[in-house]
DNA sequence: GATGTATGTATTGTGAACAAATATACGGCA
DNA sequence: TGCCGTATATTTGTTCACAATACATACATC
């Protein structure tokens, strides 16, 4: 606290020598358990959106203190899973209509470009990984609903992994849950999710290397995904609702 | 909370009706004045890749307090702007030599779709817009350095705006602002971001209508920031300790 | 009977103190 | 002088308790 009287005689470095940080493990919050389960609950489709999020029940469920659930949440709203509104909580991030359009147009963009650029890179351990996922895909279990949709994910995922940039596998990752999302919010009753006859397809063409096969049949089967989904009835009536009293809100705020 | 699992057997509404949240105004944590003050002092570079943000100062600097600090500072380390240190602290991020190329090369995919779609949907507004900040650009005073990084940073995000899709939008401004980490990290000494004659021919080009000049000049311009940069020297050597400490943190944590 | 108000309860947000870990400074020793 | 172990000091991480807010029920009034 006091700096004790020590007559620094040569104070040649007042300011703390802070070593710089060397890219140290940094135990990214990805690996939290916390933001592990909530995450495969949504990919699971185990939480809708618009579930409260609670942090005492999330406390005791995790058997874990409000603060981790806190951060946890945080990271969460940061990422757009979750929704966080002041003094009412936590919820599963709920899409609008047009940002679940937003999010197939820009999974067109990146997944396309993905493609391209697995198949300039594409080696014999790229061919094995893809292969071996094929294998999977093609051989599991379609009445294990929460396997085929952790696995129908992960095709995509994959794809961008093969790309070779971590910057364009984040993005993906990230858009692959917003898509979950998207489709939990504005699915039609009992389709899934993911055609499931696409990925060999996709698979076979980027094994072919056939670049514009491929990136074709990639933004087909995006835009079938997107077909899918149908704007909420009622939806609208909603919306007039809130966009009145969002203006009613902002006018609050502003002061008048 | 101890919560002894009081066998409740029915409550008739024990569950409270939370309602769902109707896109109430979320408030979001960009507007934290915390955030957004680190935020501009790492694109204007008066924070530099590295500098420690030492929570306590944090908070006398804005007049707050550590937990509004470590709040914004969570937020920040999700979006990779600063990287968080367990028991050491936050430093604002410094991305590898492979990762700032893997930021201009995604860069390329979504400005040069950004520039395409920008087009496609170009009304009076946007126009009006457009021809607005490329007057700015013109007329700003070059010698104001801060305000010449601002508005070069703005051209690329107006653009994205344009193209009228919120998620490529959040991904644009994202990458700006980590491109202006990476060229921080790897810039030689004395060159400007952006060569600064480059934006009016791409605006030009989008107000022609012509797409393949304007994405060709998209990609060129930004490819040409790419190769302002260089590896540092001494690097290799520096990325060697840190896969050494690495390992070690490594087995420490597996109980060896 | 419906609407508006008041009270009670549950949940979130915040502040301050405490504990743990790390970095720095000091002193001994070769 | 240079190195190393110990002690101090700073900084981060966590816990606890309390305040503020919103929600639900009950009540009063028209």
């Amino acid at each position: 606290m006091k700096r004790t009287r020590t007559l620094k005689r040569k104070p040649k470095r007042s300011e703390p020598k802070h070593r710089e940080p060397e890219a140290v493990d940094p135990r990214s919050i990805d690996d939290d358990p916390v933001v592990q389960g909530i995450l495969t609950a949504i990919s699971q489709k185990r939480l809708k959106p618009g579930a409260k999020l609670g942090e005492d029940k999330l406390a005791a469920a995790f058997g874990t203190t409000r603060i981790h659930i806190r951060q946890a949440l945080a990271y969460l709203a940061s990422r757009k899973v979750v929704m966080q509104i002041p003094n009412r909580g936590a919820f599963v991030y709920r899409p609008s209509w047009e940002e679940a359009q937003d999010i197939f147009a820009a999974r067109r963009i990146i997944e396309t470009a993905a493609v391209s650029a697995a198949i300039d890179r594409l080696d014999k351990a790229g061919r094995a990984e893809l292969k071996a996922h094929m294998d999977r895909e093609a051989r599991h279990d379609r009445n294990d609903r929460w396997a085929s949709l952790s696995l129908t994910a992960e095709f995509h995922v994959l794809v961008a992994k093969l790309a070779g940039n971590r910057v364009l596998l984040e993005m993906s990752r990230e858009l692959m849950l917003r898509t979950s999302l998207a489709i939990a919010t504005f699915e039609q009753p009992g389709e899934p999710d993911c055609s499931p006859d696409a990925h060999p397809d996709i698979g076979a063409l980027i094994l072919a290397r056939d670049k514009a096969g491929a990136i074709h049949a990639m933004r087909h089967h995006i835009e079938e995904m997107e077909q899918r989904i149908r704007p909420k009835e009622g939806e609208d009536e909603v919306d007039e609702l809130t966009a009145i009293f969002q203006e009613i809100g902002a006018r609050a705020r502003a002061g008048g």
